[in-house]
DNA sequence: CAGTGGATCGTCT
DNA sequence: GACGATCCACTGG
């Protein structure tokens, strides 16, 4: 596949740092979401995502500072992965932001492929890609070979292993602000009033 | 199509 | 010991 050299940008920790989640779970639609694991490269357009707002959100794993092993890693500075175990069987994947000690997290719901599409096709068990190939948070990391065991790895600086195996990348691709619609988020019916919060963003393709 | 239920296990109580 | 920030297969209409 032909990939476009013109425009491409790694986010860095300004982006990640922000206050205003809903504004980043807004500006990281049409942001490209990259991993590199064993040099197979693969990508997609994010096209889907959730605010978590924290201490105050009663969806928020971070809810009424609950800072646990598994949590902990949304209470430091923004710019890392937060990824857990969902139903046993999937791992889903976070943007960690905000500053350290204020537990924000946008959780990417759905991603339209780019790169590395056989690849994608492979890890995802399917011969060929359909209307929902990509779609739906336990999908994206799947293709995308993320584990909830990458948890805390930063999406900015290079590891021990002089890699990064994840990141975000602007290549242009402009979501007018209208054309962005905002719902109430997917499965969290136990987060009572804030279920119906409106922190769901996708936008008409 | 909509609705239902099983899979499966780390995390927190 | 209970419960998911899900997905898929299978049902029935």
């Amino acid at each position: 596949m032909m990939i476009s050299t013109l425009e491409r940008t790694v986010l860095c920790k300004a982006f990640f740092t922000r206050e205003d989640v809903l504004q980043i779970a807004r500006d990281l639609l049409g942001k490209v979401l990259v991993t590199n694991f064993n040099r197979k490269i693969t990508s997609g357009v994010i096209v889907e995502t959730e605010a978590y707002a924290g201490v105050t959100d009663k969806a928020s794993h971070a809810y009424s500072c609950r800072n646990t092993p598994r949590t902990a890693v949304m209470f430091g500075e923004g710019g890392v992965a937060y990824v857990y175990l969902c139903y046993g069987i999937h791992s889903l994947f976070n943007v960690v932001t905000n500053i350290s000690g204020v537990p924000h997290a946008v959780l990417i719901r759905g991603i339209k492929p780019i790169d590395g599409i056989p690849v994608m096709l492979s890890r995802s068990g399917k011969n060929k890609r359909d209307e929902n190939f990509g779609n739906g948070p336990g999908k994206v990391s799947k293709i995308l070979g993320i584990h909830y065991s990458h948890t805390g790895k930063s999406l900015l600086k290079k590891d021990v292993n002089d890699q990064i195996n994840v990141w975000l990348e602007d290549r242009g691709i402009k979501i007018p602000s209208g054309s962005i619609i905002s719902t109430p988020r997917i499965g969290v019916d136990y987060a009572g009033e804030d279920a119906r919060l409106p922190y769901r963003f996708f936008y008409r393709q």
